[in-house]
Order: structure tokens, then sequence, then C-alpha cells
DNA sequence: CGAAATTATTTTAGGCCTAAAATAATTTGG
DNA sequence: CCAAATTATTTTAGGCCTAAAATAATTTCG
């Protein structure tokens, strides 16, 4: 059961309480959650550039796309991926010179700019996403499924100290400005 | 204790026995993952640049040199930092020009750079890593030092399971060049 | 109404990053 | 020895990404 006998693991890993003011492990936890995603993140470019001479940012707002059957806005998918509006644009351009998407402006308002999967892009998708998958599967094949739940829960419970530490010094930033 | 009952969150997260060749759980750790990884890496990015007028790159190769007290040449740095030579090579350029870092040839092989940080470069390097230690232990405040521990170790097994999959297909792809 | 503020997107300038080609130095084997 | 192969780094061409400024359209409110 890997039941964190104290005097092996948890002495070499652990001792927080013995170093006040120490922040070594979420620094440690940190290195090596990188280190996943990087290694995770590197070899899905390499294997899109080679199977389907695409790119990943390519494929991450073709993804977001394919979720949405009435289109989405540059502001809509450029929150979902978390990147800048500006590079929403850059990477449509290149998806609209392949036909793979279409950009409208909507036409009750005239600012915003309605994209959607062409059907080449959808049926292109529909194949990527389906060998992804089974890239991601076998990147994590050597987990069983009670550690793919565990990690998932501890990654939620991550999830919601970042977005809560963000906000608070967002606000704090904000009271500053005042 | 969160026990994991079952009829609740594990039936809605994890029937793979249910749905053969279904991988989605691992597609939504990664999704997960990915999104920790990116709000991390967002944050810090912002910070060292508000902070200390500086970029994560610059800083995380500061960090490789900090800790050799010999220096290190730019393949090793690449390896480390998992980033190309090249990008080693314009990383380093804006770091000379700055003082922070020193670069000279080997005398025994002068094919190789070795690159060391300068009496400046450690001096704000070691400012930049007491905030930064601090930063990253305010993002994970939320955990405890168990879950810490836990997904620590979780993380673990997912580099190994990266590795042995990435050099798994190396090999096959090596097999098929011959 | 119409000027000012707001909202959505694009453009610009610049840094990061890669793969592939080029350069430069060293090692190897005939 | 010396030509070929190898090794370490740099250069090049091009895509991704951001922040900040610019543009364009809509909304608000006096």
């Amino acid at each position: 059961m890997e039941t964190n006998a104290p005097g092996l693991l948890l002495d070499r890993e652990t001792k927080a309480s013995e170093r006040p003011g120490d922040h070594k492990d979420e620094l440690r936890l940190w290195l090596r959650m990188l280190t996943c995603s990087t290694l995770i993140e590197t070899e899905i470019r390499n294997r899109l550039r080679e199977e389907f001479k695409t790119t990943l940012p390519r494929f991450d707002l073709m993804a977001q796309l394919d979720k949405s059957s009435t289109g989405m806005t540059v502001g809509e998918v450029s929150q979902r991926l978390m990147v800048s509006n500006g590079n929403v644009t850059a990477v449509v351009a290149g998806l609209l010179a392949d036909g793979l998407v279409d950009k409208r402006a909507a036409t009750q308002d005239r600012r915003v700019q309605v994209l959607t999967l062409t059907a080449q892009g959808r049926k292109a998708f529909k194949a990527m996403a389906e060998r992804h998958e089974g890239w991601i599967a076998e990147l994590f094949a050597e987990l069983d499924q009670q550690q793919i739940t565990q990690l998932f829960r501890l990654l939620g419970q991550t999830k919601t100290s970042l977005h809560r530490a963000i906000a608070a010094r967002a606000d704090g930033a904000a009271q500053g400005d005042a």
C-alpha cells in the first residue's frame, strides 16, 4: 500500500516542520510538474509535426472550435486557450489559409469575428484527435486507474489553490492602483 | 477521508472498464495538468517581469549556472533545460550583454563554451530565487504537506511512464530507419 | 442626438523556440 | 600523417507568444 512510512521517504522529502520559512518541497513539486508537462508537450508537438504536418497551437485551436457547434469568437478562444487575442488572430490566419477554419463578422455586432471549422477542418481534426487521445494514453500507460483518479483530484485542488493565489495578488495590485 | 465512494465521482470519471478503447480520463488528466502548469508559468513570468524586469528563460538559465560551481557548457545547459542549443546561445547573448553571465572557450577543447554566472549575476539570481521560492509556495498554499508529498510521488511515476513511452517510440523509429 | 467610454480585434515590436544547415574544432582510422 | 567522421556551437528561417498601441464598432449618457 505504500504507506509513507516515517523514517524513509518522509524524512528526506518533507521535513518542513524543522525548516521554518523553507519552501523547497513546493519548489521541487513545481519543477517535477513542469518536467512532466514539458515532456508531454514536446512529444505531442513532435508527433503532430511528423504525422500530420501541423502544430500544437493549431491543434488546440481546432479542438476548441470542434467543441462548439455555433462557432466561437476570437475573444472566447483566446480565453479558453489562455493566450492573447493577437495570438489567436495569427494562428487563425494560418488555418484560414489552409481552408480549415472559417471567419466572419457577426451580423449583429460587426466588431466580433466568429470562427468555425470548415467541413475539411472538422474532418482533419477528427483524425488528429483520435490519434492524439491514443498518444496521451500511451504516455500515461504506467499509471493505473486509481492513480489517474488520484492525480486528477490532486491537480484539481492545485488548480483551486492557484486560482485563489493569483486572484488574491491581482486584487492586491488593483488596491494599490486606487 | 474522501474515500472515492462508488456511485459518485468514480461513476462520472473512471468507467474505463465499460468503455473499451476509451482514454478520455488520461486526456482529462493531461488537460488539467497543462492548465496548472500554464497558470503557474504565466504567473511567474508576470512577476519576474514586474519585479525584476527579466524573463523566465533567463531565470531558468541562471538557475542552472547557479547550481554549478565550475560552470556548464552550452550543451549541458541545453540538456538540463530541455531546449535547443541554438536557444541557449540566444538567451546567453542577452545575459552576456547585461553582464550577468560569462562565456569562454574551454582551454582543452576549443569547441566547448563554458558558461558561468558573474558576481553580479550570482547576486541578482540570489535575490530572484528567494522571491521565486516564496511565489511558488504561495501558489501551492492550499495543499497540505501530505498532498504535496502525494502529488510529488504521483508525478514521479508519471515521469517514469513518460520517459519509457518516449524512449519506446524513439527505438521504434530508429528500427524503422535501419 | 452625439461625444466619450467601452469592447473586440488587429497590428507592431520584440523575445522565445525549433529544426536544419553551416561553421569550427577534435578524434579516428587507414 | 591526414582525410573522413564526429562533436559542439552558431546561424538562419520561420512559427509562437506577449504587451502595448492602433483601429473599428458599439454603447452610454449628458
